[in-house]
DNA sequence: GAGTTAGTTTACCGATCAGCTAATTAACTG
DNA sequence: CAGTTAATTAGCTGATCGGTAAACTAACTC
């Protein structure tokens, strides 16, 4: 995958296991088994998981004697959302849409 | 990937190449070769992602005489941007950050 | 029909991904 | 110290990804 902020925070919510991951921290923080526990997969699978959204900036982890507790650190979404809120005129109504289309083709034509 | 439809369009939002290819198709339909101008590669690659994108609902393609235009369609970001909706007061500001962090602590010890 | 333009399909390649098991580290507990 | 609990690392596998070159399809043009 591309190395870029946005590219990471899109990949590693391109993924159920991950996005659940997120909105339970939406509730407080949590250990790794705690996250592990709602899952039909391995603790090592869950800590591959956690590195990735570790990479992207979307938690962050603590030390507490044996436990590592991860919490939510939403601020990357800030960005991937404005990203989006780019195109947000295209799906907000059909009137709009065929604004923007009409803009963009008198663009094409020099009008 | 998984085959989720919110997985799909992160997924095909993890790449710069069709991100760069769905600010372009903001201007207005294109050809596939006037998409792949930009890039420093091959149309077949660019092919590939136009599939990704359109897989994920992120572009439609009309045929025209030879050419088969690509068109927009930003409906999937309305979903993938109402998801992270969840997340919003967690980077709003650091006040709500520190008053969803002190409801989630109370939600753990039961007051 | 021959040639050209637009784009896709096929087959291949190396890299990364998502999962597993087994082994290891780190910290607490008796 | 021995044992337990929490979590990571290492090493493996099969699948997918992002790219290529070469061949092919489809439609237009002379």
């Amino acid at each position: 995958m591309a190395t870029d902020q946005l590219s990471v925070v899109f990949g590693a919510l391109a993924d159920p296991t991950r996005r659940a991951i997120l909105a339970r921290l939406a509730d407080g923080p949590a250990t790794v088994n705690a996250l592990a526990e709602p899952f039909d997969m391995t603790l090592p699978a869950i800590s591959k998981h956690l590195k990735v959204l570790e990479r992207a900036g979307l938690i962050s982890r603590g030390r507490e004697k044996q436990w590592r507790p991860c919490r939510l650190e939403a601020e990357p979404l800030r960005a991937a959302t404005e990203w989006m809120s780019r195109y947000r005129e295209f799906w907000e109504s059909s009137f709009d849409k065929l604004d923007v289309h009409l803009r963009g083709l008198m663009k094409g034509t020099e009008q």
